[in-house]
RNA sequence: GGCCCGUUCGUCUAUCGGCUAGGACGCCAGGUUUUCAUCCUGGUAAGAGGGGUUCGAUUCCCCUACGGGCUACCA
């Protein structure tokens, strides 16, 4: 049981889920399921300053729309989400609390006493040191072109206050005064720690460079790093799937887990999503100002009101994001680079998992979901465009997905769909002036005229039919055939783009052909 | 500043000592479409620099440079 793979995404619910969060987390989905294990979501709320309103639902809900929901975690399944996943809801609900609870707000009671475990075999003390002092003690430090860090250097010279330094009475006094203090681990010296990354293979450090880091806090709750080891050991995590800004700590965590006489879990630190342009990595502005999401779906922050856009709503498919997502640093090692979810899950390894950070490339994103678009049934993006389009809504649904058939392959987006299709619902009420130019020469009257005749007579209206007619006068009659089709387009489109007019010909019908062209030719006159 | 991690075409990347350095996105050109787009074909373009080790280094080691992360009673 215990031999099983168990890893978990630990956000913090301080916003809506960075793009790079959920790569986090699809990363540490598709280890799981290719080893038949669980993936499990923890909200890491130690911090009740940074908590946001409804960032835990954004979490939630952007993992499930990009099809990786969680085997256990704070939230029950959503119905949409059991629809579509029924053998993963069901394993989701049979696991349910086995080691809940999934919020550390929740947990609270749980962990003082893995502190004060700690302290009482001297691996923790106690520190009374204020917000201000330590301030202080790092402005001083810094003048003097020194850096500050409360280790084995000074916690026993007497200017830090600490059960280190304090007698047992003092430190006892201390505490039942109501002084505030916190529990900081006593990090050894002079040892050289050999860590293991599945991804970076071996890294080294020396102890002595670490500091004293803060386990308890004064409010009550646990940091971060506390909390994180105790959760991970109690919910029986096998391997911790995390991003590189985390390696730094790794050497506290086995410290920590050390101390405790726990197996640590195996670790694999992920490489960052850098900026498309410029230094540092991805962050919300850079989205804002090159144009593309950076949010798996939309959130308008409670406090300033500002909404940030998110790839559902922009029309990428989660399978799109999904596939490129995967793809920023990590590749099958083949040439293959469409993927669907089963086929990640399938082929993931963490060997295979670079180190270095990767640049976003908003291109490749669209190139990917202009590849998924194509691979949409007609009529589900017909009803899509139909929910999106006011024009459409007495349109009938089967009509739009024979139009979709003809114009998704020049589409990325559904939003593009209008742009490349509203000839095929209205008639055109101007026309393209160069095209004009172009397309309307002496005798196009007389030649559309004639185009109206043939159309007229043409009984069975079908694309082959009117094809073989139209083109059959033409070469009879050597005519040349950019004199009838360009204005033929033009009539019908308003410009020179579009799919083939044959196929615009038959599904506008027989009708609504003659009067465009009969439209086209009261103008020129 | 200190510590840690990284460095192949503009971008994402393949290569686990034998390389004429492969693919994809982007870009450019040609073809198809007598339109535009799609699509197809081709082209462009790379192992940071310097030392080693080796018959041979993109690949292994060291140094430098550059990039990134961390350095909170945040995660």
């Amino acid at each position: 049981m215990s031999k099983n793979v168990r890893v978990r995404f630990a956000p913090s619910p301080t916003g809506p889920l960075h793009i790079g969060g959920v790569r986090t987390a699809l990363f540490n989905y598709l280890f799981a399921k290719k080893h038949g294990g669980d993936f499990v979501l923890r909200i890491e709320d130690t911090d009740q300053n940074r908590y946001v309103e409804g960032a835990e639902d954004y979490i939630v809900e952007a993992l499930n729309w990009c099809g990786i929901p969680f085997d256990e975690g704070p939230h029950l399944v959503t119905e949409a989400h059991k629809v579509n996943n029924e053998n993963v809801a069901s394993s989701n609900l049979s696991h349910q609390n086995n080691y809940g609870p999934y919020r550390q707000s929740e947990r609270k009671h749980l962990y003082k006493q893995y502190a004060d475990q700690l302290i009482v075999e001297g691996k923790a003390y106690f520190a009374f040191d204020t917000p201000e002092q330590l301030d202080a003690h790092r402005k001083d430090h810094e003048a003097k072109g020194k850096t500050f860090i409360y280790n084995w250097h000074n916690r026993e010279k007497g200017r830090l206050v600490n059960s280190l330094v304090l007698s047992e009475e003092d430190t006892k006094a201390k505490i039942e005064a109501g002084e505030h203090y916190v529990v900081r681990f006593k990090s050894p010296q002079d040892e050289t720690l050999r860590l293991k990354d599945i991804i970076r293979g071996d890294i080294s450090i020396d102890t002595s460079v670490l500091d004293d880091k803060i386990l308890f806090k004064s409010d009550g709750m646990p940091t971060y790093h506390l909390a994180n080891i105790v959760d991970d050991h109690l919910m029986q995590i096998s391997h911790v799937i995390r991003g590189e800004e985390w390696l730094p700590s790794l050497a506290l965590h086995q410290l920590l887990y050390d101390a405790f006489g726990w197996k640590a879990p195996q670790f694999a630190h992920l490489p960052l999503i850098l900026k498309p342009v410029g230094k540092g990595k991805l962050s919300k502005r850079d989205g804002d100002k090159l144009g593309f999401p950076v949010f798996p779906l939309e959130w308008a922050d409670p406090k300033t009101n500002e909404t940030s856009r998110g790839y559902k709503e922009d029309g990428y498919f989660p399978e799109a994001v999904v596939n490129f997502l995967a793809f920023l640093g990590w590749n099958p090692g083949t040439e293959q680079e469409i993927f669907s979810l089963e086929q990640l899950v399938n082929d993931f390894e963490l060997e295979r998992v670079n180190k270095a950070g990767a640049r976003f490339d908003p291109d490749k994103t669209k190139w990917f979901n202009h590849h998924y678009m194509q691979q949409q049934l007609d009529f589900e993006l017909a009803e899509q465009f139909k929910s999106t389009q006011l024009e459409l809504s007495d349109i009938d649904v089967n009509y739009v997905a024979l139009v979709v058939g003809l114009i998704k392959e020049r589409a990325t987006f559904v939003n593009e769909f209008w742009d490349l299709s509203h000839f095929f619902f209205v008639a055109p009420k101007t026309y393209d002036e160069k095209a004009l130019k172009k397309a309307i020469k002496e005798g196009t009257v007389d030649l559309m005229q004639k185009v109206i005749e043939i159309v007229s007579v043409t009984r069975e209206f079908t694309v082959q039919n009117l094809q073989s007619k139209i083109k059959g006068w033409i070469t009879g009659n050597e005519i040349g055939f950019g004199k009838v089709m360009m204005p033929l387009r033009l009539a019908l489109v308003g410009a020179l783009q579009g799919p083939d007019v044959f196929e615009i010909m038959f599904l506008i019908g027989k009708n609504e052909t003659v009067k465009r062209i009969d439209t086209l030719v009261s103008s020129i006159e």
